[in-house]
RNA sequence: GGGAGCAUAGCUCAGCUGGUUCAGAGCAUCUGCCUUACAAGCAGAGGGUCCGCGGUUCGAACCCGUGUGCUCCCA
């Protein structure tokens, strides 16, 4: 036996085993129609992305349900991939590029591509290197990437059948501006912050075209409201609060509420915009809260999304005083070239000395700010493409309601229904090169076609045109969202278009374009591949909650509309990785561990425990190395067990004394554990699934089975109890396989001879065999006696190998008597018994009890008598209080009357048990004077 | 401002349809053990106003109302 270690050395295995799997194709699924596949497509993680933790949690949880389904006879597929991140990776480049001293716009498009290909090729994709260290078994023949060739090819072609359809369309709309980015970001890519700025109160004076109105009699206006402060001397006007003194020159009206008395008579009037006076109607609208403010708005359609609808309903004209870059432009007349944050102190500065501004008020509001690049963002109004989402939302609303398709837990149908009945129209366009080109073709004058290539859209513009020319026309310069190459992503990894030869990739070719030289046009009908057909729907998806609404919903969405089918049916959201103090783990507060640190410090399987111990179910997971420590020590408690087994010596013994019934403890003991196992795995609680695994392992394998089953030290075991225990000791290897996949595979390599090819990961997952709820619940009454028989040593101070007799008395009938027969021979090993008696007269004194059976250790002189007599009243005592209670449930009349008989029943039992007990002990402590 | 969720042991959480001697698990803490598989271990122990208040009920950690505190989403 001492020629294994002690303490089990993940480092010399891992990687063995890895490679060993690698090698044998066991993670290779091919569609098999002799067995019920089963799919889970990886959430794609960005290509210029590190493992974190919320990966580690993510994929841990993917790998487990995927190797549990492989053993269990499922053709089992997990798809790993990357997405092209497209505002993150070209944001990398650009800062390569920046290093080399190279600026993007000296670049052509294509020279710039192949930048970013090279790029990628080199650094892209190291996050799945690092899931191999996790244990992943992704079927990496199967990896794919959204922008590789018939990734692409899907998202254009979505997007042409979708244009067709008249569900996507082009349009100004207000958009989420990131002036450092350079793009338009989605809604939910801007983060609000709370801020410290400043409300302003700038006067508008009264057009001198007008003759200054005044309020209904009896209203009083606020008293800087009566205008009367020079300069402009003696001139009235109105006086609006703004926290964006910037933009005025952009105004096209003031709003007031219809409703509000102190304004009604100033409709329709007109006043001038300070500095460039130019002249602007007041308006009403139901909009203004004529509390906020002075309750007069500035309507500012250019920069602002409620001015914008106001300024729809109103026909107000549109001027954007903003250049891309968030400096101001010709229109705005003043600080032209500035940025505008510059502008707001000099403005607010010069519309003071002027004698407009009247008050600077400190506020804290919230400003949005681009996630990628954290640049303030610009409400803006722009030309951007357009997904329309009303109709798709409906099935993918209806089929999360009607349980169609599942979100573990299920608290997220509330988020996602709200989501799903107010959604927006996606903006899908973005202002970046690394991506999709739109496929929209322009000629001269600015008509456009929608056409897969050069050649066809020449073909429709020149219906308008017949003397365009192909120099003529050009390319929309756009690329689109990544999540609209994302939620095609359970569709299209399975589309059989060739993927590109290795090391092609990186061709400095327009992708589009050289996708369209190689491929015929295909159309949507791609999508008929024999793998799609037989992989699609998947079963279950992985991923965080945080993207519920851009990536799943979408993808719920995609899959009703060009595959009229759900993409999948579950949907696992797991919680945020969290630090002890309940932060969110980030970069940028370094409060995360680096997880091949981790791998290496607890082993890959100790890690994996770890982050799933501490995940229950749909809550978020604070994160602590103690919990990897334990998945470590978990793994060695296994590895120990494996000693134990591994060192006896067999010999051709009759079974062990009554130890048969041990074994068949266990059996039972086990089959119960197993349906609750998989019980848990049913209902996608998986953390809870591992603590049952563990417990099985730990306390009814280890710490009871064994202990039962154990030899005396250097003494042989009979071959029977070798052989069950083995069987035993396999399928709780096979349990835990999926939790930790390397030790349970080294030691099922270790514990018997076997083939390279006889691998624990495609070994047959056990079924649950029917088990007898008596047996194990009297079985544990038996291990209590036991526990009983241990604290009563220990309280004595005695030791172990202190041997003891025990006497038992039934207090009423209880079966316990006979299985006390029946694990003699357990009860004497474990509790260091050396007779067991079952007495027919009282018991002189009591020390526990356990069922209807009362239990005395005699030991020679020694007693402290009033420490027992101190024990048994109260005990008494407990009992009385206790008996108090029942009786009062039974002598209520509307408890017999409304109760179940079954609780009735018991309540009756646990009186009648009671008062047994009772008299037991008072004859006890009678005794003991 | 609108919506959702959470509050149980020092920590992280279970606790199903209200009723089992029901207040539980793991970790942490404490005590005793280097007992030949494992000190990364073994044998034990202590620890709770189930957030406060009110209600429904024969009976409430669980259902209803309300207050407080925290978290998330949307504006």
């Amino acid at each position: 036996m001492s020629e294994i270690s002690k303490i089990y050395d993940p480092s010399l295995v891992e990687n063995k085993w890895y490679a060993h799997w690698l090698e044998h194709k066991f993670f290779h699924s091919e569609p098999n129609p002799d067995k019920k596949p089963y799919t889970i497509v990886i959430p794609p993680p960005n290509v210029t992305g590190v493992l974190h933790m919320g990966h580690m949690l993510n994929n841990t949880i993917q790998d487990v349900l995927i190797r549990r389904k492989r053993m269990q006879g499922f053709e089992a597929c997990w798809v790993p991939g990357t997405d092209h991140a497209s505002i993150a990776t070209e944001a990398k480049v650009v800062a390569m590029l920046k290093e080399k001293g190279i600026n993007k716009k000296d670049l052509s498009r294509e020279d710039f591509l192949k930048y970013a290909w090279e790029w990628k090729e080199k650094y892209g994709g190291i996050i799945l290197e690092q899931l191999k260290k996790l244990g992943a078994s992704c079927d990496w023949d199967r990896t794919r990437f959204t922008m590789e060739d018939s990734l692409s090819e899907a998202v254009i072609d979505v997007f042409i059948d979708l244009y067709n359809k008249g569900l996507i369309y082009r349009g100004a709309r207000m958009v989420n501006w990131d002036p450092q980015g350079l793009t338009a970001v989605s809604d939910e890519e801007v983060i609000y912050k709370e801020v410290n700025s400043k409300l302003y109160y700038i006067k508008y004076i009264f057009s001198t075209a007008e003759k200054a109105p005044q309020p209904p009699k009896g209203v009083l206006l606020t008293p800087e409201l009566n205008a009367t402060a020079p300069p402009p001397s003696g001139v009235g006007g109105l006086i609006i609060a703004t926290t964006r003194p910037e933009t005025i020159m952009a105004d096209v009206a003031i709003c007031v509420n219809p409703n509000d008395e102190r304004y009604k008579n100033f409709i329709g009037k007109k006043v001038l915009i300070p500095i460039i006076n130019k002249e602007i109607p007041i308006i009403a609208d139901d909009y203004v809260d004529a509390e906020f403010g002075t309750g007069c708005l500035k309507i500012t359609p250019a920069h602002d999304i409620n001015d914008y609808t106001i300024g729809l309903k109103h026909k107000l004209e549109v001027i954007d005083i903003l250049n891309p870059n968030g400096t101001l432009n010709e229109k705005a007349q003043i600080y032209v070239g500035e940025d505008r944050f510059v502008v707001r102190k000099k403005i607010a500065k010069e519309l003071e000395e002027k004698g407009y501004l009247i008050e600077a008020k400190d506020m804290v509001n919230k400003v949005g700010t681009s996630e990628r690049t954290g640049a303030v963002i610009e409400p803006r109004i722009s030309t951007q493409w357009f997904c329309s989402m009303k109709e798709m939302a409906k099935p993918a609303l209806e089929n999360v309601l009607n349980g169609n398709i599942k979100l573990h837990p299920n608290k997220f149908i509330n988020t996602y229904k709200h989501w799903m009945e107010n959604v927006q129209d996606w903006c899908i366009s973005r202002q970046l090169w690394w991506g999709q080109q739109i496929p929209a073709w322009y000629d001269e004058k600015g008509n456009y076609v929608v056409a897969k290539t050069k050649e066809e859209a020449i073909e429709k513009l020149r219906i308008e045109n017949g003397e365009l020319k192909m120099e003529d026309i050009k390319q929309d310069e756009d690329v689109l969202d990544t999540w609209f190459s994302s939620w095609l992503w359970p569709i299209s990894v399975f589309s059989s278009a060739p993927q590109p030869p290795k090391g092609e990739q990186s061709l400095p070719l327009n992708q589009t374009e050289k996708m369209l030289q190689q491929h015929p046009l295909r159309g949507l009908g791609g999508w008929d591949s024999e793998d799609l057909a037989y992989y699609y729907p998947t079963q279950d998806l992985v991923t965080a909650p945080e993207i519920l609404f851009f990536w799943v919903a979408r993808m719920i969405m995609a899959g009703y509309e060009f595959k009229g089918e759900l993409p999948f049916s579950n949907v696992y959201l797991t919680g945020i990785v969290r630090d002890k103090q309940g932060r969110k783990m980030s970069k940028s507060l370094g409060n995360s561990p680096d997880p091949i640190e981790l791998i290496e410090k607890y082993s890959a399987d100790g890690v994996r425990v770890g982050m799933l111990y501490a995940s229950p179910a749909g809550n978020d997971l604070l994160f602590d190395e103690k919990y990897c420590e334990q998945g470590r020590n978990f793994a060695n408690k296994l590895w120990n067990a494996f000693r134990l087994i591994k060192g006896w010596e067999i010999a051709p013994l009759p079974l062990g004394e009554g130890l048969g019934v041990g074994s068949d403890w266990f059996q039972n003991k086990f089959n119960q554990k197993l349906a609750e196992i998989e019980d848990y795995y049913d209902k996608y609680r998986i953390s809870d699934a591992l603590k049952s695994v563990y417990s099985l392992v730990w306390d009814d394998f280890c710490a009871w089975y064994l202990e039962m089953i154990k030899p005396e030290f250097g003494k042989p075991i009979d071959k029977t109890t070798y052989e069950q225990t083995i069987i035993y000791f396999e399928k709780i290897l096979k349990i835990v396989h999926p939790f930790m996949p390397f030790i349970t595979e080294e030691i099922w390599h270790e514990i018997a001879e076997r083939t390279e090819k006889d691998c624990i990961i495609v070994s047959q997952y056990p079924q649950i065999e029917p088990f007898n709820k008596e047996f194990i619940d009297y079985g544990d009454k038996v291990l209590e006696i036991i526990s009983n028989i241990r604290n009563f040593r220990s309280s004595k101070g005695m030791s172990p190998k202190e041997a003891l007799k025990l006497v038992a008395k039934p207090i009423q009938t209880d079966i316990l008597i006979d299985y006390i027969s029946k694990f003699d021979a357990i009860i004497k090993k474990l509790g260091n018994i050396s007779e067991i008696e079952i007495a027919k007269e009282a018991l002189p004194n009591s020390n526990f009890i356990v069922g209807s059976l009362e239990f005395y250790i005699p030991l020679a002189g020694k007693v402290d008598v009033e420490k027992e007599k101190a024990e048994a009243q109260k005990e008494i005592d407990y009992l009385l209080g206790f008996l108090k209670s029942v009786d009062a449930k039974l002598s209520n009349e509307k408890f017999v009357a409304n109760a179940k008989p079954e609780v009735l029943a018991n309540e009756q039992k646990k009186k009648a048990d009671a008062e047994a007990k009772l008299a037991s002990l008072q004859k006890i402590l009678a005794g003991l004077k």
